[in-house]
DNA sequence: CATCCGATTTCCT
DNA sequence: GGAAATCGGATGG
């Protein structure tokens, strides 16, 4: 895998406009497909980093997911959710974690995607500063690794994506041959629906937590 | 691979 | 006041 702009597909840095450009502006799910195969950046003080996404998870804003952080209204964690589109919703978990969603719904929709997963592809030596003694398929292999390796925390919440320091390239694409639904991890509610969107071919595709049968992965939405 | 448990915010009762 | 949380690291088999 590249480890240097030169070394990346041209064009691949290219910054999106995450909202002006209609990337957000769509269907939750499609959000999350296309989200697969791009650019997670972050221009940091200590340096420039990024990551490819592999794995997202679909969370509704129209009050019929029960899962999603926006379920019951607006509150202070979730207000950028609310905000317009393009922007990053990152949020604290389990008294020590990061996790960062990328916010796609128009201003007042709450659809948001999370950020699973994700492959060095820039800045090797800073992630790895951040995630000390991980190995390079660990670095971003889970969501809160994904939000250390980059350094996202609570001063990444509500960064506008098209002028942030944190901001989403267009990367190379993942054909269909080789994404695979299944239901989101780590939820008690809504567990069944197959809203985690992640990239067959990938190692650094997170393992879910215990408990969760790895049997269900692979299978689309409908049947 | 499975289980265990940390350590803290948020939001509900 | 307390349960649940979009989890990860460590440890033991």
């Amino acid at each position: 895998m590249p480890a240097t702009p030169g070394q990346l597909p041209p064009g691949s840095l290219e910054r999106i406009q995450a909202a002006t450009s209609g990337f957000c502006l769509r269907p939750v799910l499609e959000v999350a497909r296309d989200l697969l195969g791009r650019l997670l950046v972050h221009d940091a003080p200590e340096g420039t980093a990024a990551v490819r996404i592999v794995e997202v998870e679909a969370y509704t804003g129209d009050g019929t997911d029960p899962a999603s952080h926006a379920h019951r209204g607006q509150t202070r964690r979730n207000a950028v959710m609310f905000g317009p589109p393009g922007r990053l919703y990152v949020y604290f978990s389990y008294g020590m974690h990061w996790c960062a969603n990328v916010v796609c719904g128009p201003e007042g929709v709450a659809d948001a995607v999370l950020l699973r997963a994700g492959e060095p592809v820039l800045g090797h030596e800073l992630l790895a500063a951040r995630r000390p003694g991980a190995s390079e398929r660990d670095l971003a292999r889970g969501p809160a690794r994904l939000a250390s390796a980059l350094g996202l925390d609570r001063a990444a919440d509500g960064v506008d994506l098209e002028t942030g320091p944190v901001w989403l390239a267009q990367g190379w694409p993942v054909p269909d041959s080789e994404v695979a639904w299944s239901p989101r991890i780590g939820l008690s509610r809504a567990a069944g629906l197959p809203w985690r969107a992640y990239v067959t071919t990938s190692r650094s595709v997170s393992p879910g937590r215990p408990g969760v049968p790895p049997k269900a992965r692979s299978r689309p939405a409908s049947s």
